[in-house]
DNA sequence: GTCTATAAGATGATAGAC
DNA sequence: GTCTATCATCTTATAGAC
């Protein structure tokens, strides 16, 4: 049995995958627990501290599943395939988008440093896939082909939530792909 | 001076655009407006009536500013490239996402209705870049590519929109012609 | 840690006057 | 068309008991 405040995590992460932040109340996730929505203040004073806790935990949880498909994997192409499949992980194992998807999305609309925080994940990314890159192309291309690749995949994991179709996200990475053995 | 109603559509737009859908409010849009809630609810009785209504103008708008460019572009990449420009346009003229990649992310939280709408806004963008690009490659393939360009606009306006960086979205948009040219 | 109780305000929505 | 008035409900958040 998991403790109280690893279940809020989950259940909040959950729900603000699937429909948003501002959709998301503290009563809600109190009921899903079988607690009262005074408890869930108990574990984070206000809304926005929940929400930092779950990008920071979100970050932490993507580079330590990424790192050792990192370190396993042989040659560039299987280093960006690893990062995808993390990806498509998220996706396909919670059947919702990315915790930092749907935040980026509702950004003008959150507390600074909740979209700050978000934007670091996205940075965070971004830097991982240009340094990995760099190695085959200048640091500017691979600047360029990371962006892209970071925005189709955030993209995709939109699209195959709006349309229900998963395939949809596959296609759009394995183009990605695609293009890079290619090079 | 434009009427009521028309007012209420752009200032619903750009306030959904920006913060989404559960973040705006009837009074919201009211006080904009200089109006009361309850006047709000004559143009439109429920809350999801606005999202229909701001769906399909969206939808119409979208193909009414492509069509003309279509018509002018000649070949195949100039056809794609002008595809590319309403989404940039839609981002850089108004500093906010598309309306259906807003929405898009949101979905699951939203009535059915209003899902299914931003659901074939994504559907006919598919179609038509996939009717595009069908003319120098197998439909299976140009499906493929529509996809994963669609993903790549609506990630990268996401992308810049958090990041609050237009280069990003031109990086992206420009990585993806600049695949096409090499074809 | 979890509860009851409560506050102050927002929200979607309606009835009916002007 | 726009208003006032009102509703039931939800929301974030706090104080203080157990």
């Amino acid at each position: 049995m998991t403790d109280t405040l690893e279940q809020l995590l989950d259940t909040a992460e959950s729900a603000i995958r699937l429909r948003g932040y501002h959709a998301v109340s503290f009563r809600e996730l109190a009921d899903d627990l079988g607690i009262k929505s005074a408890s869930v203040h108990y574990y984070f004073r206000q809304k926005e501290d929940l929400g930092l806790a779950l990008v920071e935990r979100y970050k932490d949880r993507f580079f330590k599943t990424l790192e050792p498909r990192e370190a396993q994997a042989d040659g560039l192409l299987a280093r960006v395939e690893a990062f995808c499949s993390v990806y498509r992980d998220a996706l396909v194992g919670s059947d919702r988008i990315c915790l930092c998807g749907m935040l980026g999305a509702e950004s003008a609309g959150l507390p600074p440093a909740l979209a700050a925080s978000v934007a670091d994940f996205f940075e965070s990314n971004v830097k991982w896939l240009t340094d990995t890159l760099s190695e085959v192309m200048t640091e500017a291309e691979a600047q360029c082909k990371a962006v892209r690749m970071v925005a189709t995949l955030q993209g995709a994991m939109m699209l195959a939530s709006s349309l229900k179709n998963y395939g949809i996200f596959d296609d759009a990475a394995e183009e990605n792909l695609r293009e890079l053995k290619s090079l």
